[in-house]
DNA sequence: TGAAATGTTGGGGCG
DNA sequence: ACGCCCCAACATTTC
């Protein structure tokens, strides 16, 4: 009996995913296979991304021998090691679920144009997104740039999916094909030193996992989500985006299951909530839809006037203390070191550090973005992407670039108490709240009885914030007057 | 999914 | 009682 090579992805799921249950029906024998690409020159994946593929994978092949199959593990080139596999066993099809990335594109186009002339079928399916880039344009037949018209029609023209379930059994995958098969240990996705101990503290990875949190999520939190995301001393988002990113849940699952518990309970605080969160859901399908149609916003910005934008050119010693996040702003601190610490930070204060390294301190937001893409458990290239330019203020719908946030009002407003604050900068734990957000402006005595002493126990500000904003607008004058003169 | 500057209004103290 | 001023509170504009 013939095989057919189940090539997962982005996908590490057995429920809702439509090229395993292709596989299932085709009749063939499906034989699931993970490929770890040697690193890619432009977006290696990233030490946190790395941690969490090695435990994602680890739970994918238990679920799969607890169905009597098996996941195969390599290393290499994907179109080498297929085209190996096609030639040496009874292979009759290869299937797959679709990527979105430029190179990843480029990559699948090339695998089945090669199987295609070996006459191996080939088949891809979307398992990641509602709906793809290219099945949802404007009447004009071009790419949305605005995300409201954009989620607006989406959401109004999907309604019901048909989810299929995890299948309950599957066929033994011969032992002869097992041979060249690595173990999930040996592609080093780990550490070399053990720095995840904040990581295993905070997830629980995994199919199983991403529905027990999301279960969490839409019966606890949802009802308070409109309000309580942007707290970030509550745990009220819904911490789905590495369960997104690697395909342990999918959209249409999160879609559905929201849209079932209306049924349950359609109070209007639910109601609401619920709407809220999908809409954040419609944001990702936002950034793949304008990744797809603008491939090369991970490295420059969408809007042509930030070509020339006066970014600073020495910030070397700037961007290190944001990085350790030892910039004496303690939100911004804050942020940086949860981020350090569990490989994720909550949606407010991402916006609350990138404004303050792109706008503050003029660093080009390229170099935020990469320090995300290799300090987050969800890495994204196409949320990551997406958020960094929108705050930058040079991509599609984007917050305009004067929209400053000042991290003194936004932490007084958003984290009130100082929970927040205190649990990620513990030197300021004795601080009042008065004079948390913004220690510098202490009275000597306040400093002295919370034993601060800045500079030595909790750095000065590296950056004037009024005045770095005036700086900022200044350079936003700049490309104005050169956007209209071009 | 801002913040700061500027403008407007209205209550209350006070001569 | 009345007008004047102050200024908080809110609204609008500007960056």
């Amino acid at each position: 009996m013939s095989h057919v090579l189940v090539w997962f992805r982005r996908d590490l799921r057995l429920a809702d995913n439509p090229a395993l249950g292709a596989a299932i029906e085709s009749g063939h024998t499906p034989v699931p296979i993970y490929i770890h690409d040697e690193p890619q020159e432009q977006w290696p994946l990233g030490a946190a991304s790395a941690w969490w593929l090695h435990h994602s994978l680890v739970s994918l092949k238990q679920s799969l021998q607890a169905q009597g199959s098996d996941l195969l593990v390599f290393q290499g080139d994907p179109y080498k090691i297929i085209k190996d596999l096609v030639e040496q066993y009874d292979i009759s099809g290869v299937v797959w679920n679709r990527c979105y990335e430029p190179e990843a594109i480029a990559r699948d186009q090339q695998i089945k144009q090669t199987l295609k002339e070996q006459t191996v079928e080939v088949q891809s399916f979307n398992a990641s997104l509602l709906i793809e880039p290219w099945q949802h344009l404007k009447k004009d037949a071009t790419p949305y740039r605005v995300f409201t018209p954009f989620w607006k029609s989406l959401s109004s023209a999907i309604d019901v999916f048909e989810l299929a379930s995890a299948p309950t059994q599957l066929p033994p995958v011969a032992k002869k094909i097992k041979q060249a098969v690595q173990s999930i240990e040996s592609l080093k996705l780990l550490p070399g030193i053990p720095w995840d101990q904040g990581l295993q503290e905070k997830w629980q990875i995994g199919e199983n996992a991403a529905h027990e949190e999301l279960e969490h999520f839409v019966e606890q939190a949802m009802i308070d989500y409109s309000h309580h995301r942007d707290i970030p001393g509550v745990r009220g988002t819904s911490l789905m985006s590495p369960y997104l990113h690697f395909g342990e849940i999918s959209p249409k699952q999160i879609w559905m299951h929201v849209k079932d518990h209306f049924h349950q309970d359609n109070s209007a605080g639910v109601i609401k909530g619920g709407e809220a969160f999908l809409r954040e859901v419609g944001w990702r399908e936002f950034s793949y839809h304008l990744l797809y149609h603008f491939p090369h916003t991970p490295d420059e910005s969408l809007n042509e006037r930030f070509t020339d934008f006066p970014w600073r050119k020495e910030y070397q010693q700037d961007l290190k203390a944001w990085q350790q996040g030892q910039t004496g702003i303690p939100i911004v601190d804050a942020g940086m070191r949860e981020l350090w610490h569990t490989g994720w930070m909550h949606n407010r204060v991402r916006m609350i550090v990138a404004s303050l390294l792109t706008k503050n301190l003029l660093i080009p937001w390229q170099e935020g973005a990469r320090w995300f893409w290799d300090t987050l458990v969800d890495a994204d290239l196409a949320n990551n992407t997406q958020g960094w330019q929108w705050t930058a203020g040079c991509g599609a719908d984007a917050a305009p670039y004067f929209r400053i946030f000042n991290p003194v009002l936004q932490g007084e407003r958003f984290d009130p108490e100082g929970d927040y604050v205190k649990h990620w900068v513990p030197e300021l734990k004795e601080m009042p709240k008065k004079w948390l957000h913004k220690p510098w402006e202490a009275p000597d005595e306040v400093l002295m009885k919370a034993s601060i002493e800045l500079g030595k126990d909790y750095p000065e500000p590296i950056v004037d914030l009024a005045g770095s904003r005036k700086r900022a607008l200044a350079c936003w004058d700049e490309v104005k007057k050169q956007g209209k003169e071009s």
